[in-house]
DNA sequence: CGCCCTGTTGACAAAGGTCAACTAGCGTGG
DNA sequence: CCACGCTAGTTGACCTTTGTCAACAGGGCG
């Protein structure tokens, strides 16, 4: 048992001083240490007893280091993703020193108790909710044309069944109504959409991913700088 | 019994089919609807059946309507804050015609089990976390002073204990780390902070809470507006 | 059928990103 | 314990991007 079990949320849960167990244990990191990186396979969930973590999201706009996407204080849980998904999402690193508590997922998925009960499905409904929410909203991310780019990657098949207001999906992505706009007319003209004023259509998938990832300092010029699939003037 | 509680991952968990007794009824929503608003009491939790809900938050940028700040599909909860909080931080707003399953708090309560057990612990912690995160990034959340002085606002008190390096709050905030000093260099001009390289002081909360709400379009220029606490030059 | 709302396009202004030079603070090593 | 060097932060100048305002057009709904 850890230090102050009997004092943490966690610990409580497990029934820590009522003779149980918590499969948390304790562990320590130093300030600037990683504790998990986004892709590699999300073994373990950590609850954060003291310091302070932040979690990066490495394949956001700067390919340098990844950027802060959410803070992570004492008495919060990291990695839970891992009961949703089988990677990480986000980079985590300690901010100052920190005291960790530590679980496999093995044992995080025992302690929750049996799958399928009310409070382990909203929680994991939560989770997928959360890991599907990372939208770039953020100037940092990149420029507009890269970040409508990246949103049709990735919700562009839901959205477009859903008929999303293009209204709202500018504000969802940060940027006003018109600039959204001219970030479509962008990517149309390179040739990876068709989009009417209503509809948008993506003919170009390999060319979109591309679009979303690297910098397009020279995008929308009306120089469609011979790119695979530009079309015909 | 609503409509298909057999195929739903709610209507499974509640144990429909064995005989047991799901707390969510069936409700719809035309499109544009308002489901709840940002800031009334969190009496209801709902499980989005079918269509699309966008979740807009007022108290950023635009008085006007408020943005979006997430979007949620059919097999999501939507108004779960109510568990951990007493008010909505939210609007929730039906963007197609949805069927939503409604639960009052006290429902959803006794339906999550004991409190204390593991997962419902896992999934206040959750929760919480996610309220917490309600970070304003993007530039139709106000100009780079405006972001700044909500974060210090609200994070101040912890992030400065935490000291958080410079540039990991800008990340944060979706700016790059001159604009970050820049907006601290206004913030303290008219007097809400006093900074040194390493550290922050809220030195009018007031102040710091105004320029946080509204518009500065004359924020950082060298006629410090007559405010209240303006320090001599 | 017509009105209204959403989306598009253009011109302009302003905010912030970028690059560069400089400085304070901190840690390291002598 | 002090000096040195390095990194994070600051400030300035410039330029790109995006927000703003305005005019216009297509679609949907009454």
């Amino acid at each position: 048992m850890g230090v102050n079990c009997r004092n943490c949320e966690v610990g409580a849960a497990s029934g820590v001083g009522g003779g149980q167990f918590c499969p948390f244990v304790d562990r320590s990191r130093r300030a600037g240490e990683l504790i998990y990186v986004e892709g590699e396979p999300a073994e373990h969930v950590w609850f954060v007893k003291s310091g302070t973590v932040v979690l990066q999201r490495e394949s956001y706009g700067h390919e340098t280091e990844g950027h802060v996407r959410a803070v992570r204080f004492a008495g919060t849980f990291i990695g839970l993703e891992g009961l949703v998904n089988d990677v990480y999402v986000d980079t985590a690193r300690a901010s100052t020193a920190v005291v960790l508590c530590g679980a496999t997922r093995r044992g995080m998925d025992a302690w929750l108790g049996p799958k399928g009960s009310p409070a382990r499905t909203a929680l994991e409904i939560t989770l997928r909710a959360n890991c599907a929410d990372q939208v770039r909203r953020s100037a940092t991310d990149g420029n507009a044309t890269k970040r409508v780019a990246a949103w049709l990657c990735d919700e562009g098949p839901r959205a477009t069944t859903a008929t999303l207001p293009r209204r709202l999906v500018a504000d969802l992505l940060g940027m006003r109504p018109e600039t959204f706009s001219r970030a479509l007319t962008r990517l149309s003209k390179v040739g990876a959409v068709v989009t009417t004023r209503t509809t948008v259509r993506i003919v170009d998938q390999d060319l979109l991913v591309r679009m979303a990832g690297r910098d397009l300092s020279n995008d929308g010029g009306e120089a469609a700088n011979g790119a695979a699939t530009a079309p015909g003037s």
